[in-house]
DNA sequence: TAATAATGCTTTGTAAAGCAAAGTAAATAT
DNA sequence: ATATTTACTTTGCTTTACAAAGCATTATTA
């Protein structure tokens, strides 16, 4: 084994032990908040105004399927109100209500506002650099090339080296 | 909103991404592969060695009820092979089965696999870059810091320097 | 030794996320 | 007028995950 990959290997445990703490919280706050993660994506979505379910979906990068039910949920915990739309009468418009905007300010996504108190209070210089790696990383793990390609395919991965 | 404020949200926009294709690869592989992310993790624990249905609960942090019910796919599927233990009658060790190993050789973790190629070409300079930021991610996000820790800290961090 | 407690795992019941396929209704194109 | 497309919903299914209760088995203690 290089030294690349020992160094490689680090910077995937991290990742691993990211992805685990944000899992971790996302079901604390299912029990504490009584809101799911992605419920609260929506709710945020719906936090720019009003829009349909296919943005929604789009958006969220979920099924449309998905978000009727999830829709259906809050509609039925009164956080959301849709409403057919006048001049489409397929559409079908969602919109906060007032209690679904309380529910967002109740319920903020903890992990972040924690990661940013934190993350503010960094020096500038690793502040740039937390963002130049973070950023670096999409690349590397890039989603436009493991869509397009069959995921038992190596082909695709020169593409992207350079 | 101040400077560190934009470099935050924007490093949080590529964790979010991060998490995003990590997700959804996790779905891409349990489709093409027939092996979910968890019970994928759960061969790997196994690929250790023979242990028992506890031990491998705690290794990857889930319940031992879900364990159970992933080792009863496993099993099912002829990946695994449960045995009561000789001494301890209670105990049940579980262990690799030919086909479960051939199967973690058969559905590696492509994600990670991509990665560690991508990053292995990365100059020097940049991949310690990528590993301390993401180790002091970490503890940005750190649940058990969450409570005690002394926000400056700077610990961590000179060790990966240079 | 017999009753009690603790341990290790499984079962059962519950809830959520998510998708594909089929269905409905409305708008648009032919 | 008919066919196609679009937007959303319903239905049926799978997976993950947990808590609570249950079942053996082992350890403890009276």
């Amino acid at each position: 084994m290089t030294e690349a990959d020992q160094i490689g290997e680090s910077a995937l445990t991290s990742l691993r032990r990211i992805l685990r703490v944000v899992d971790t919280h996302s079901r604390e706050l299912a029990r504490t908040a009584s809101l799911t993660a992605s419920r609260l994506v929506v709710l945020k979505i719906l936090a720019n105004g009003p829009t349909t379910a296919g943005t929604i979906a789009e958006r969220a990068g979920i099924s449309q399927t998905t978000v009727t039910l999830l829709l259906n949920k809050l509609e039925a915990m009164a956080l959301v109100r849709r409403q057919r739309s006048e001049d489409d009468r397929r559409r079908v418009w969602v919109e906060l209500t007032p209690q679904g905007r309380a529910a967002i300010d109740k319920a903020p996504d903890l992990l972040q506002d924690v990661f940013l108190q934190r993350f503010r209070k960094l020096p500038s210089w690793e502040q740039h650099g937390i963002a130049a790696s973070l950023s670096r990383i999409t690349y590397l793990l890039d989603a436009d090339a493991l869509d397009a390609a069959p995921l038992l395919d190596v082909g695709p991965i020169d593409r992207a080296a350079t």
